[in-house]
DNA sequence: TATTGTTATACTCTATAACTATA
DNA sequence: TATAGTTATAGAGTATAACAATA
């Protein structure tokens, strides 16, 4: 999605064009910020799929891992690995559900609140920084944008998605 | 890198956090400007890559075709097979260097140029349906921010990076 | 010997299919 | 038979290594 695009107003033959391809600078954009949050997810032992499980699982429990999948667009079958290394550092509790007992019940776990917590201040400390770079006028309309977009339904139609893993 | 908190600005469990992740809704909103970039590409018969490509040769030519990957971040084996297919629709030219008959000196066509300008219109007509949800002044704010932020350089380190890709 | 472009190979991540256990 | 979770397999996409041509 010509990435590069994104550092020119221009075109190298001169052509002029009025702005950059968004995907050009949103693309190239989002990649750096996962790794500028890398550093900071291997220090507290996360990958970015364990981070991204902590963050949705939160204080309230899930009910089903196909949920859980469902909702951080993950395959089911992607994040059984992920669940296995958490559940094992005590990180979250996966209990089976007594009522119906093919289900396993999700929960965070105090140290996985607080390990999430921490990891979550780490790294908008750092992106503080990134916008401290924008006129404050601009941050503002940058954040709001950011947020309208996002939550625009024919942007946020489900697909599978290849999720938050950045190789 | 936790996509949902995007559609969230307290978490689930009623802990209110400041905003987001900023990567959780970047990275989203990159994914569906791609998606949205698809069938357009499709419809004009060009892969991400090749649109890549087209984008950056321009009216410029390109001496080496190592230089070319390393300008749009793709891994010099990944670009051969897409030159080979726009070479061989006369998108661009592929010619032997005279003075060092190790280089191939690669520039558009004519009709290369139009397809890509077709290209780059449909895309960003779409893109400007989406932009108009936002307001005025947020919209300028956001389009200033995304060309400052892309542009900073610790942001802009050079590493291999996944590419155009979106599968 | 070093470099450009190419081909062949291996690796990573992801999705699909097959299996177990509960219902 | 249908569903939740798991395991095993296969597929994309990418990077690494080996190669041919030229310098």
């Amino acid at each position: 999605m010509a990435e590069n695009a994104a550092d020119r107003g221009t075109t190298s033959g001169g052509r002029p064009t009025a702005r950059p391809d968004l995907a050009a600078m949103v693309v190239p954009l989002g990649r750096a910020l996962m790794a500028a949050e890398q550093p900071v997810l291997d220090a507290h032992g996360l990958t970015m799929w364990a981070y991204t499980v902590l963050l949705y699982l939160d204080e309230t429990p899930v009910r089903t891992q196909a949920a859980l999948a469902e909702a951080i667009r993950a395959d089911k079958t992607r994040i059984i690995a992920v669940l296995d290394d958490l559940e094992a550092r005590e990180l979250i509790r996966r209990q089976p559900d007594p009522e119906d007992r093919r289900v396993r019940l999700l929960s965070l776990t105090t140290e996985g609140r607080r390990l999430r917590d921490a990891a979550q201040a780490a790294i908008q400390e750092g992106e503080e920084r990134l916008l401290s770079r924008l006129p404050a006028a601009d941050r503002a309309g940058f954040l709001r944008s950011l947020h309208t977009l996002s939550g625009l339904p024919e942007l946020t139609a489900r697909k599978p998605g290849r999720g938050p893993s950045r190789t």
